[in-house]
DNA sequence: GTCTATACACCGATAGAC
DNA sequence: GTCTATCGGTGTATAGAC
């Protein structure tokens, strides 16, 4: 009863830290970059001497890890959202889709280099990160299959093509549109590809 | 003339010790990842102690930059292989640049990290390092342009379609070939989108 | 002229006092 | 739960041996 309450409010101050620490490396990776970050670094921007950070994460690689959970996550609420919205058309459907995964990558240099790419050397995403993202390609998945696309093949593709389209736009032109500028013809393409009615 | 032949005997020798450091920073690099090598590991395999490499390279990053125009290199000499292959159709030599630069770059991940990603986190290519990936470029923009592709917008299109199958290769099955098998469907949708004759 | 020995500043991580 | 002190490792700089 006290004791159960008192257990709560502990948990909830733990938490709040846990999330405080972070904000302060998302700050970081963000204007700094993702493997500029320091656990000195952030244990300043939170009060704190690095070794205290040991305290609520196991490892470097741990607070990554949350991070990569943070990052799915939010990916996961846009792509729902999406899966949420009336279908026009099958074509229409499909850009959608693609538009929302490629301006959420664009949106955050840091975000997408530790979602998608391989940019921290030694981090691996735990299991129960990961799943996050197999639930987010999940919910991409049923929402092209609803679009009558269903061959896995097309679904490798569909990825591929916004993966390429994403890395050339950040890495080639980082705050422009050359190749956002792609996106739909590109789609349109796929969709003829598979067969999609023309509107 | 003996005082020439002298410094020239010493110039071999040193760009002999240049191309064995840089073999071994290679075979780290394959065997153990990119960002794995480190100056002591190098000079330990080449019988050197880590500081005796300066005299060599000005920096670990000016090493990266020398393996960086070595891969470069070796990519533009494969590639303007291919440009003196004679013509069949258009749509089959656009599929062959596809082809042979899906296959360089997939053919060593730690290449590929080097010169395609931003793996390494200092590290930028000097002008004259870079200027040989531009090069490579070239070629193949000459190539595609004799194929009747002179569009800006559609070379970038050919360059990000290329880029999403490889990174999605090695991502997500690395020594397999899901996204491989892939290409040619790709680049047949490429060719219909701009309109190149079918076979 | 080349290379070695030594040192520095920084990193992630751990041990133990309070 | 946070601290200080410290460890092994990194890239890098430089003085000095040969």
């Amino acid at each position: 009863m006290l004791a159960d309450a008192k257990r709560d409010r502990v948990g909830e101050r733990r938490s709040a830290t846990r999330r405080e620490i972070l904000d302060a490396a998302w700050a970081i990776a963000r204007d700094s970059g993702l493997a500029q970050v320091t656990l000195r670094d952030v244990a300043e921007r939170v009060g704190m001497r690095a070794p205290s950070l040991y305290r609520h994460f196991e490892s470097k690689n741990a607070m990554y890890d949350a991070m990569f959970a943070d990052s799915w996550i939010a990916c996961l609420e846009v792509m729902t959202e999406v899966s949420r919205t009336p279908p026009t058309s099958a074509r229409a459907t499909i850009k959608l889709y693609a538009r929302t995964f490629f301006d959420f990558a664009v949106a955050d240099l840091a975000r997408h280099q530790l979602m998608n790419q391989r940019t921290i050397v030694g981090f691996e995403p735990s299991a129960e990160s990961y799943a996050v993202a197999v639930a987010t390609l999940d919910t991409v998945r049923a929402g092209l299959a609803a679009c009558g696309v269903t061959e896995p093949e097309d679904v490798d593709l569909f990825v591929a093509l916004a993966g390429g389209l994403i890395d050339a736009q950040l890495a080639n032109d980082p705050g422009g549109d050359r190749w956002s500028r792609l996106l739909d013809r590109t789609y349109d393409m796929f969709a003829d590809n598979i067969g999609l009615p023309t509107p």
